[in-house]
DNA sequence: TTTAACGTTTTGAAAATTTCAAACGTTACA
DNA sequence: TGTAACGTTTGAAATTTTCAAAACGTTAAA
């Protein structure tokens, strides 16, 4: 195993380790390093090769991946195969699924405010203040965010315009 | 079941299945939600007969999330029990703990530049460009999370001055 | 000291998830 | 058309995670 083999696969692990650690399936960390690490396209069964595993999980990973906008298909003309490569945005992407977890909790805590209200509930009030405060800190939070991908936008450009 | 009950109930099932979106356990977000909608501590055998489940989960459960400072544990002073209630800084706390999650994320794109440099390989120029990439959105993505933490501070204060 | 009230740890079972192998369906090319 | 090269789906096996029950240790009060 040559040296660039070796560190390829400390990366693939790494990725696996970090994905799991944000509650996602290690397998797409592995995926998404080795095509990260990748100059060119990969086929799936080159990948199921290099991870070591078979065909069925890695189609049902590459699915999940499309579908997370973190990687995308694309054709050779000279074969028939499916080839998978990093979406150019993937972390913006992956920062944007992240997002719309965090909206979803400010979903839920306007939800219960307007239930409290609307089924008259008494004895309410800690919660109530508890979702005031929830709501407010995912609103902030959601406005910092766009600050934040905005702000990207701009900085991304400058990197590949080099 | 009163309708209180009922809608502490549903907001129990909404924490349990946002939890489980971020990747913990759906437990966790069972007891965090118990305990958002409860105005005093509660004992963490009341927990476990108010979520259905034998004291062992649930004190390792009650563990993790101190552990992770989403709870903590208080004394009565008449009772031998351990109570326990929600952080006060509990939303800020949960961003947090993400934020050090893409902390690491950092550190990886850092370190394999590193790799690559020491190690002397060839041939990962299109790698190399990827981690720069990475590295530099998620440094970015760290100076917006302070901004968003500080600017929180601040507007946190204002709501429970009132 | 002894006893009873606790929380924690352990163990085995159950449930959920991941995985492979094989069957299947589709498509391109002969 | 027929055939071979694919990716996908499915069902069973293996692994991991979650859970309850019970044993255990600790502490407070008698």
């Amino acid at each position: 195993m040559t040296e660039k083999e070796k560190l390829e696969k400390e990366f693939i692990m790494n990725f696996g380790y970090a994905y799991k650690s944000f509650g996602l399936s290690k397998l797409m960390g592995h995926v998404v390093a080795l095509l990260l690490s990748s100059p060119k396209p990969i086929s799936l069964e080159e990948i199921a090769v290099r991870l070591n595993r078979s065909k069925g999980p890695i189609s049902q990973i590459t699915r999940r991946l499309r579908d997370n906008n973190l990687i995308r298909r694309v054709w050779q003309p000279t074969s028939r195969k499916d080839y998978y490569e990093i979406q150019p945005e993937i972390f913006e992407n992956a920062f944007r699924n992240n997002l719309d977890l965090n909206r979803n909790n400010r979903k839920i805590a306007k939800q219960f405010q307007m239930e409290i209200k609307n089924r008259n509930i008494d004895n309410a009030d800690v919660l109530q203040q508890r979702l005031i405060e929830m709501e407010r800190f995912y609103e902030l939070m959601d406005k910092h965010y766009q600050n934040f991908l905005d702000e990207w936008e701009v900085k991304r450009e400058e990197i590949y315009s080099k």
